[in-house]
DNA sequence: GAGTAGATCCTCT
DNA sequence: GAGGATCTACTCA
């Protein structure tokens, strides 16, 4: 039904137990959602690494297990969607092998299909730089819920997937992570991942 | 253009 | 009862 040529990841991809690597690997991924339908999706332009129990940022820091963050613990693969401030969404993959809680964030993505979907569900008029700018913006272009969480990534409805498409390595630059100053001395640990100069990443341009 | 404050609700202690 | 992996809008320079 539609044109994407791409392969959904394979379960070992997110089972790696290097959170970081898995990070840089999913830039230029794609995440598909396809909601009553209607399929939209993005290219991952910004993504950040959450290193579980031994990362104060993590929701798992410390072995912490809650009903809210027991999805991290399960093998690699599954969606983690909560909701932060009581507004935001927030999408994360679920990496590394049962019992260890690492996680990655995604921010950013650039749209690929359904822009006009996208449009629709974040109540603008025109594509701008701002509509998966933000993992909050992300969740809600795209159409992800807490209802997703637990969910599969291998699922027709939730994916992520290779289309063959790759940055250079020069084009992925790293820094601290946005939003998690709390964390003390862990908010300047290098694990945000980005696609250096693409409109869609969040925070400052350089 | 840059900096700051407010919104808003679920989850854990 | 408090705080949070954020975003937007508004103020001031």
């Amino acid at each position: 039904m539609n044109n994407i040529e791409a392969k959904k990841l394979p379960p070992d991809f997110y089972q790696r137990k290097n959170v970081v690597q898995v990070s840089k690997d999913l830039l230029g991924k794609l995440l598909v959602t396809k909601n009553e339908g209607i399929v939209t999706s993005g290219r991952i332009v910004e993504v950040e690494a959450y290193a579980g129990a031994v990362d104060k940022a993590s929701h798992a820091y410390g072995g912490r297990r809650t009903k809210r963050n027991e999805i991290m613990y399960a093998d690699g693969g599954v969606a983690y969607v909560y909701l932060c401030y009581g507004i935001h969404h927030l999408f994360n993959v679920v990496t590394h092998l049962a019992n260890t809680p690492h996680a990655v964030l995604i921010r950013s993505l650039e749209p690929v299909e359904g822009i006009d979907e996208m449009l629709r569900r974040t109540g603008k008029k025109k594509l701008d730089n701002t509509l998966t700018k933000g993992p909050g913006n992300v969740s809600k272009a795209l159409g992800i819920f807490t209802f997703q969480s637990g969910r599969s990534l291998q699922s027709d409805e939730l994916f992520l997937a290779d289309d063959g498409f790759r940055f250079t390595k020069k084009q992925i630059q790293a820094s601290p992570r946005i939003g998690v100053d709390y964390a003390g001395e862990d908010a300047l640990l290098p694990y945000r991942f980005y696609i250096k100069g693409n409109p869609y990443v969040s925070g400052k341009p350089r």
